[in-house]
DNA sequence: CTGTTAGCGCGTTCAG
DNA sequence: CTGAACGCGCTAACAG
């Protein structure tokens, strides 16, 4: 039935030279003859071989795969960045083996140690919600395993990060808050422990100081903004419920941002004019809802691309140097109407 | 500098046996006494031991990965699908190796023959927007490689799918449509060569039929529903130039529905009033535009987990006679403000 | 330009 | 219950 796997022996055999030569005429070897390299070619095809990777990775000791470890899957940012990476990947002859940590740090232990064992040749990050320390990833640090952390990273020793500069997209979006007139601008946002988290937490509390607005802890709001299990209800609620009432607010994540725009809406609250609102990402939902969300546009695409290309360069020796680097990405701001207190600019 | 890897000599070594006792022991095989297994496992651990993957799918012929080729990466659907997948997978010991056929033929097959010749143990497959025959797959059925169709399926011999009823979805939404007052429907598809969107297009047409309404091909706009490039706008003038204009527009893709709406209200068009809408799909997207939008609830994330579980199933051995099987989840209709010409239930 | 040889690490007969 | 020996398919010396 299955009929049988055919080895570059059978080759060998079949055209009468060694299974050496066809080793080689099959990865176009510079030493082989033009006429011995496709005679070979052709009957392989005949034949129907496929060259199997095991025993080639069992000789090289290298797979040719890369590891990704993302939050969750089903969302559009990391949707974005994996599709860049899959494309440089494909492209430079690389697999992606991809796993979610589903937002929890023993997922992201167990999915690290899978990568290990499936010996990947490189590994991408980014870090879950809770994760609190990151030695399970110290084995691919001591294997000398190239290890990227990008988005949501960690500095750890000898590994190069990709991510854009939060604190400065954060003072941006605030200050542009403050500029329609905002006095009292609340912030929902994630795990303090992530740097996106506290790179555009501390950017927000710096734009309140820069211009004569007291922060106050009361105006934090910590959340897991995940869309898809209400707890955006419990944000919004908590905004409603701050005394005094804010007049804007930064939310990390359209998504969540615009469920709160909906529940603050159902509360009777107007947006901008009541409470204006500020995103992040520029998620395709921020053009769709009503009004439309100002943010900042983050280029998850390219971060994808930019990943995966530092990465692989690594892996191909094409650069040894750049492994602490830390890569940052251009983000700007996109100003919409559910910021616009003073109307439109 | 990076510390050799060691292997189960080494373990024989260490503790004077034999690498044969020391690979049961690690695969926790019966005939093995437990002190001897205790001690293989504690010394391996100490070691820093991890099994070579190669050398084992050299030896066993399988690799306990999984392949997966959807359309684009970027989708929440998709990205909805794959989570399911991913879930599933990882409980059951398999990876998952993910690549985008970016909707093209082309990059498919290039995608198939990467599968291929990764010697996945299985492949599941949603086809690209395009592909016209399937040829691309017979290495898999010739090699009796379990191959998996979901979402947009072929009908493949000996190859399960998973889908939804597509036609009755259709069939319901263009219903609702008609009993809202909609006399004149459009219908904004993708290319009527997938199964979901020519299923989607006979429900309608059906639905129509039966409630005593004309189709015409003029009715029909068929679009590659990306919301990335921009394709909407040339929908949403399509629609707009019809003539008459139509009352009601089923559009099969919520966030390209979305997108459309806001042209539609952009050119002065009141929806539901002027222009009832409904999507497909159920993203969050159609909860959070405004009206929001009646759509049909697709259970994407149970498809993916689905799809993973016939297939990890069939893969050990537990399940031979499903292969033909086309399995069916359930869909349905909610009804949201985008369709209510009457006003709310 | 081509062939010979050897070994990557593991699992599995077959013998004890 | 354990060990010896072989081979999965490929590639990299080393020789010619």
């Amino acid at each position: 039935m299955k009929n049988k796997e055919i080895t570059i022996y059978d080759i060998a055999k079949a055209l009468d030279i060694s299974p050496a030569t066809v080793s080689r005429g099959l990865r176009d070897h510079p030493a082989i003859n033009r006429k011995t390299k496709k005679k070979i070619m052709d009957i392989a095809k005949e034949m129907g071989y496929r060259s199997n990777t095991f025993a080639s990775s069992l000789r090289l000791k290298r797979t040719n795969t890369i590891g990704v470890i993302v939050h969750r899957l089903d969302s559009y940012f990391v949707a974005m960045v994996l599709a860049g990476m899959e494309k440089v990947a494909s492209e430079s002859g690389y697999n992606l083996i991809i796993s979610q940590s589903l937002e929890s740090m023993a997922k992201e232990v167990a999915n690290a140690n899978t990568m290990f064992n499936s010996r990947v040749d490189g590994l991408m990050v980014s870090l879950a919600y809770d994760t609190e320390d990151v030695s399970h990833f110290d084995p691919f640090i001591t294997k000398g395993i190239p290890l990227l952390f990008f988005d949501r990273v960690y500095k750890h020793k000898n590994c190069p990060t990709v991510v854009i500069d939060n604190f400065k997209s954060a003072y941006e979006i605030t200050t542009h808050l403050i500029k329609q007139g905002c006095k009292r601008i609340a912030h929902v946002t994630g795990d303090l422990k992530r740097n996106v988290y506290a790179d555009r937490f501390e950017g927000y509390k710096k734009a309140l100081e820069d211009n004569g607005l007291v922060y106050s802890d009361e105006l934090l709001i910590i959340n897991y903004l995940n869309e898809h299990i209400g707890h955006n209800v419990d944000a919004a609620q908590q905004l409603l419920n701050m005394n005094p009432r804010p007049d804007g607010v930064f939310i990390t994540n359209d998504a969540f941002a615009a469920y709160c725009m909906r529940e603050l809406r159902l509360a009777g609250v107007a947006v901008p004019q009541d409470i204006a609102v500020a995103g992040f990402n520029n998620d395709p939902i921020s053009e769709l809802v009503d009004p439309n969300l100002t943010t900042i546009n983050y280029p998850s695409y390219e971060m994808g691309e930019v990943a995966a290309k530092t990465l692989i360069n690594h892996l191909k020796g094409e650069s040894n140097m750049l492994l602490t680097d830390s890569i940052v990405l251009k983000s700007e701001l996109i100003i919409r109407e559910s910021s616009l207190k003073k109307g439109l600019l």
